[in-house]
DNA sequence: GACATATACTTGTTATAACAACTGTTGTTT
DNA sequence: AAACAACAGTTGTTATAACAAGTATATGTC
């Protein structure tokens, strides 16, 4: 029984944050998996069908969006999004090609077989998303996005400061 | 122009569950990002710190702590908790054996250079933490932190009540 | 208008995560 | 006590993420 092993001496109590960073990842990553599990009907992944869903909204004009653009409301680095929509033009549910005016910018945009997708998905996932929030109040649910849109634009990154 | 794009129809504005969950993912993954930053430093990632802070505190007898307690604490699956010990071990910051009474279970436990390493890095990390969150109340990060854990306890995942 | 710099994306490599199948041990039923 | 189920870990495979480096185009400057 002679360890050298005296310690608690140094680490103390759980704090605030600590708790605050383990919970939002741990309630991100149970939001995706119900979601995996859910979109894995149509064949799709919780990455995919945002990346459908955001060419859907932010794209309404079926211009094409770039990479780059993508990336950002994903909060994924430009190398995976290039992987990503590789994957998903090879499923057939986007079209890509090369903006003409800027030849770096390659634009994405959804085929019909996409805006299918995704829409089939939408209510379904939109309800399986409300029921596992249903014990919190819509005051409790108001309340924690606020506050988690509020922690997560940290002055350290402030190139948060999404439109509108 | 003849697009058969019409859109807009089925994908309405976006939601409160949805803003939720996207943000949590990003928050946890920012939180992650800027830990794993710090940790290298000393050669360890988020997780590893995690685990390791998790067997100091969980296991200040030093008698050792099987695997999935360890999985359950971190919300990490068995079978990547097996090689994330494993490559603890390579470093030398933990030992594991299998317990004697039960063969089935592995005890894994803290070498004096894994309670150095974990003692080392829990101020810088701490301090990191809070300046991510600086820019909440005292009363914000409370609220937060007990909206977040009464999100993730969903009744579907009902085996979320952890001790006392 | 050549040259450096920035931009948008791609490619390569390595590490980690997800999911299923498997091994060895313990507990239970009869 | 033999048979079966449950349990704790491990191993295998595939997919995805992280990080660094590379390519092609565009922009700015002298």
């Amino acid at each position: 029984m002679s360890k050298s092993q005296n310690r608690k001496a140094i680490i103390g109590k759980p704090y605030l944050e600590e708790g605050i960073f383990m919970s939002a990842v741990a309630l991100g990553d149970q939001a995706l998996s119900e979601s995996n599990k859910l979109l894995s009907i149509w064949g799709m992944t919780a990455l995919q069908y945002n990346a459908l869903k955001v060419l859907y909204v932010e794209d309404s004009q079926g211009e094409g969006l770039p990479s780059m653009e993508i990336g950002q409301r994903l909060y994924t680095r430009v190398p995976d999004v290039t992987r990503l929509l590789e994957r998903m033009v090879d499923k057939g549910w986007i079209t890509r090609e090369r903006d003409v005016e800027n030849k770096r910018v390659v634009r994405s945009k959804l085929t019909d077989i996409g805006i299918q997708l995704v829409e089939s998905a939408y209510l379904p996932l939109k309800e399986s998303e409300s029921k596992q929030l249903a014990h919190l109040t819509d005051a409790e649910k108001t309340e924690l996005a606020r506050l988690l849109n509020k922690a997560k634009s940290s002055p350290s990154n402030p190139a948060d400061n999404k439109d509108s």
